[in-house]
DNA sequence: AACTCACAAATTGTCGACAATCTTAATTTA
DNA sequence: TAAATTAAGATTGTCGACAATTTGTGAGTT
């Protein structure tokens, strides 16, 4: 739990109300964890917290139920997500059948300074990875920098909304909170490299497959992960 | 334009308050064209219309929102979405990823009453059809409702979700407002029959990928429809 | 002791009014 | 005449209060 702040607003949202204000800091506190997974939002407390009235308190609710960090019964209430295997499989099954076809796109319409300021990227990671070997989060924020590249360079701007903007904040949480460690992260730069290179060619079909499986072994981590969990308790 | 109750509720959502009537109302007025495309919507003026006040239509304006049926922009207002052939475009290479995963994991995860009651209704669509040849309407319920099922037969809630509740509507939408008629409508159930069979079989790579085609042929359509519009004009 | 029912407290849904912002049209200025 | 400015009107954002619903507690019954 180092400083977040960098990389707080990933999608560009311009912040001009009250509620996109509260929008955005309650999406932190809720992707760090600090407002914890699955506990009860009661409007008129949080509204009290960030002094608003619980009209725009409500409508930053319904943008964070947008993008899946909160649930909402009628005449009920508003609970944080929790982040359960089986819902993160199902995430992840979407992510990779979604940003197999962003990469796909990318492959075809990502302009060829784009193409070399990911390959300067990945650069950059391979000597920050040198120096930091073990510390996760620099690889973390740089992976989703790679990823959010890509989806960009899909062109196709939906699909952008959805992966950037709605399913994104779900997997920043899983990260921050469950963490990303271990082999995975020298493994992911190989494949990072494959996906530049197949863009690079223009090789729409590979570039496709190589993030599918790129994916597909975070979605293995996943499980494997919750399973030492379970262990331990 | 005849009649549409049936279909109006195709995602099961249970009317509790007042908002939600809005939203069912709303959504049902915006996909059938009764507001119309690209209009601006002045929330006092159907505020007053459906008899709330602003802060119910407000809520319901964000849930169109979320189903990409209305796009807001702050201290501006709210308008309908307009249905331009780039915009269809990028939402069918959306839904072909989407449906496409979803036709795999239905293959592995459908039960066999399912897959029955799937092969039933194909029979009646056949019969309705040979019925009513060129009529399209029914054809069009029924084939969403067949995709619906598969959709459903993923078993991945979050999936379901976000096909179901957040992207249909603007497919339905599209339907309703442009029509899907001639020769894709008989071509279209030799499809359907081919992906049944590849599910009752469980395989999965081959449902995914007839499925995948099978939406990319609409896809193409909706571009020549386009352009047959703009010829005319 | 367990279960039901009724009442009280708290929470969410809805409303009307006010404040801040944008839009439009008239007026001024170069 | 065209561009810039400003003021009026209308629209959206925000607020506090009331209504409707749910939740929790406790008395009463079997």
């Amino acid at each position: 739990m180092t400083e977040q702040k960098a990389n707080d607003n990933y999608n560009d949202i311009t912040i001009t109300t009250a509620s996109d204000q509260v929008f955005v800091d309650m999406r932190r506190e809720i992707v760090q964890g600090t407002i914890e997974q699955g506990s009860k939002i009661s409007e008129p407390e949080l509204a009290k917290r960030y002094g608003v009235s619980r009209a725009t308190l409500r409508e930053a609710l319904n943008r964070l139920e947008s993008c899946y960090l909160v649930e909402r019964k009628a005449n009920v209430g508003c609970r944080v997500v929790s982040l359960t295997a089986e819902r993160l499989i199902e995430v992840y099954q979407v992510r990779s059948a979604l940003e197999g076809l962003a990469c796909r796109l990318a492959a075809d319409n990502m302009e060829p300074e784009e193409v070399q300021g990911l390959k300067q990227l990945l650069n950059q990671h391979l000597q920050t990875q040198r120096v930091k070997e073990g510390e996760s989060y620099y690889q973390e924020a740089g992976d989703l920098d790679f990823h959010y590249r890509i989806i960009k360079g899909s062109k196709n701007a939906h699909l952008i909304h959805l992966l950037c903007n709605e399913l994104y904040q779900l997997i920043r949480m899983y990260r921050v909170q469950m963490g990303m460690v271990g082999p995975r992260v020298s493994k992911a730069f190989d494949e990072h490299l494959a996906i530049i290179n197949a863009i690079e060619n223009h090789d729409g079909e590979l570039a496709e497959m190589l993030m599918k499986r790129h994916i597909s072994a975070s979605q293995a981590n996943i499980q494997t992960k919750f399973d030492l969990l379970a262990a331990k308790n």
